[in-house]
DNA sequence: GCGACTCTACTTACCGGTCAGTAAGGTGTC
DNA sequence: GACACCTTACTGACCGGTAAGTAGAGTCGC
């Protein structure tokens, strides 16, 4: 009666998750179709039925990124500036535990390397990232809830550039991340948080999907 | 009479300035020495000559690096802090307008597929970077030319953190860095400079070393 | 002033391993 | 029997690295 059907679709999204935790920790040319294959126990030839080049598989990843971001922002379109700052701050926590560096890091060190549609998706993802940044303190701003000099434009601009340079540079300096959080606080005008915003269950970005 | 007696050394200073632009562009696992072969017109071997291991390179040119940034800031000894981190800033713009990003945003980017000497010496490298930009914000809050909430270690980490990222954002979005580098201003309560600070000859970054 | 030797800086010609990618065949499910 | 989902078996390109040979320039004894 086989325990395992295997559920349709399921060794395509094992390839992703798998595929994932290696773009992010090693870069997307430091990993190859047999790291994956030796991972999942299964042969090269199966990642190819799957994704017939590396690059489809490249932009695949990125697209599933784009869409769990959206999901990730609309999840929390009722709180805070100030709250969805933190969360965000999380976010950024829960890749530095895994020692990987968020996505679009990895895409903007490698750009000049990577093929032409996983630079246009990239472009794309980089683009709503800064946009969500850019709108948190801006909002904040607004409301009162946030105080600092400069355009709200450049204060988002500011944080999506020091957070993606924090995560890359807690590898060396694992203080590096708290620092800056801390830092940006301070010049949000917020104040200091416990920096333990420990929510016991902060799942929004490990969801996985159903979707291919 | 020999037009080209080859001043002994010039081509091992030829592979590391090619390997350089290549890491700062391709990063280090995406260039090889058939790239350095191919655009030095000289043979695979001739590279193994002068660096045994592609990781006796990479360390070649981190070390490069470190002292040619000692130079860099010994050569500014003098300058107020508000004019050093101006020269920082420019320091970055060469960097985007060479299509290439800086030495500690590949290295920490690619950090886990590096060989360990490259991972020692690159951490060296970025801890002084950091401690040269908290070393000015420090300065700069004493002499009372800057002022900011926060701390100057804060202050120092996110300026290093926000540049790194910038400079790697601005190969999606070439307003980044402009960006960023006003906002940084706002918040240390400089005013905002001309943003071209163009002393004509900015070659403090540029220049060649005679050294091995 | 010349042959013998040594050293630097390469060259040619390889090596085994890994890479992404392909062709053809098998197997279970509907 | 059609299809989804693999497998086995392979290819050519490229990778870092190595062994052996060589051209030329400098050095030495004599």
């Amino acid at each position: 009666m086989k325990a395992e059907h295997d559920a349709r679709g399921d060794t395509r999204r094992k390839i992703l998750d798998l595929a994932e935790t290696l773009l992010l920790s090693r870069g997307f040319n430091a990993f190859s179709y047999q790291h994956i294959s030796a991972g999942l126990g299964v042969r090269n030839a199966a990642i190819h039925y799957h994704f017939a080049r590396k690059t489809d598989l490249g932009v695949a990843l990125i697209e599933r990124y784009r869409r769990r971001f959206a999901r990730f922002i609309a999840a929390q379109a009722g709180l805070t500036p100030a709250e969805q700052l933190e969360r965000y701050f999380t976010l950024t926590d829960s890749y530095f535990q895994r020692q990987q560096i968020c996505p679009s890091g990895i895409l903007s060190a490698e750009l000049q390397t990577l093929p032409p549609e996983m630079q246009q998706a990239g472009g794309l993802f980089v683009a709503e990232m800064r946009a969500w940044a850019v709108d948190i303190v801006a909002r904040g701003q607004a409301d009162g809830s946030m105080q600092y000099a400069g355009s709200a434009a450049g204060m988002g601009a500011l944080m999506f550039a020091s957070m993606q340079g924090a995560l890359q540079l807690a590898r060396f300096d694992e203080a590096a991340i708290a620092s800056v959080k801390r830092q940006l606080r301070q010049l949000l005008g917020l104040a200091a948080e416990a920096d333990n915003t420990n929510n016991s269950n902060n799942t929004a970005t490990t969801h996985e999907e159903s979707q291919q």
